[in-house]
DNA sequence: TGTACATCAGTGAACGCGCGTTCACTGATGTAC
DNA sequence: TGTACATCAGTGAACGCGCGTTCACTGATGTAC
């Protein structure tokens, strides 16, 4: 098929986008390449350039999709139900056993760490972290009393213990621990709060 | 020169471990070869396969490598500085700034998350964890009439927040959270204690 | 202790493979009349 | 509305490269006398 209609060209870039940010979820940056998620999105990997400059572009904007996407789940758990809502909708089963759905933020910090310092997916992840902390500082109960500063605090703990109780509980799969660090520092945030 | 004492294979064998226990930390499992770990060592990639069976059963074994001098550190501080000892000496710029010395843990669970189910690397790691875990809960101040596995629970969320706090603060390096990931973190542990 | 020879640790070329990227080509889409 | 043609999204072969792994070969080490 060589040519499509410029809507289905739109729709086709779209399609590559988020098979990316899935398949990174899965496999990492560096455990899929653009034959497999050209593919995914049903198309040849001779196409990829007509819709984005390099393999780096894609993973910045694939991140970004993926990223957004999860800030609008937390945004909804938190309406609903809060600092508790929050850790009990992220420390799930399902959550860890499906990485391609779930935060990118537990699937691809590792990754991350190892990216170049002008890797376009650095700022992208840097400014996401920074709405995600301002919203997890502003759900927390903290004392009228407390030094200033004191939520920002505890936003960073919460979302240091809650990526890596996912990670950990992840890469133990098969063990008996696995479990339980979704359960139990689940159990142990909220009943710290 | 085609052939060196026993002794000399020896430690020719453990240079190779060693520097894939350094270069995996660094890079990830995906992220470094043969060529190279065998030219850290100081030889050539052709006489790997006289000292390992396979890429993987290398993994395993530098693994297992990091793992243990890692666990002596967490002993030695244990001694020395209890909780606040642990929490103190992990979250430090140093461990951020110098994975490839730094705890196998952080820098390796992103990748064991996606390591095959029979992968050689995962029997290691999950040995590590629990025992690991022990040493945490045995730190751990609880009061006496606490119910019992209250220490596993907090050591479980205690693992969390370090290995989470030293992931992110990798992860947004060169962001001014980064730092912050670091010491708020440190400070809200120990301040929960 | 000295000599003769078998052993085997390390070398580097070679393999098949998949990667990221480029490009000539195809033919449906979009446009000008 | 219908026709003629330029545009350009997608295809698949091709590139150079580095990977994991194999193997014939080299020559110092280790051993038997």
């Amino acid at each position: 098929m060589p040519r499509v209609s410029r809507r289905q060209a739109d729709l086709n870039r779209e399609a590559i986008k988020l098979a990316a940010a899935r398949l990174y979820r899965e496999r990492g940056f560096d455990g899929v390449g653009i034959p497999e998620i050209t593919r995914a999105a049903g198309l040849t990997h001779g196409s990829f350039y007509g819709h984005f400059e390099s393999k780096e572009a894609l993973a910045a904007e694939a991140l970004a999709a993926g990223l957004d996407i999860g800030m609008q789940r937390w945004e909804t758990r938190a309406a609903q139900g809060g600092r508790e809502g929050l850790i009990r909708g992220y420390l799930a089963t399902r959550n860890r056993d499906t990485p391609g759905d779930a935060c990118p933020i537990a699937a691809l910090a590792g990754d991350m760490a190892r990216q170049p310092a002008d890797a376009p997916t650095r700022p992208v992840f840097n400014m996401a972290i920074g709405m995600l902390l301002k919203k997890l500082a502003a759900v927390q109960a903290v004392q009228p009393d407390a030094p200033a500063g004191i939520d920002e605090q505890k936003a960073l703990a919460d979302l240091s213990a809650m990526v890596g109780a996912l990670i950990m509980s992840r890469a133990t799969i098969g063990s008996d621990v696995s479990d339980k660090f979704l359960s139990l520092v689940s159990a142990e945030l909220i009943a710290k709060a």
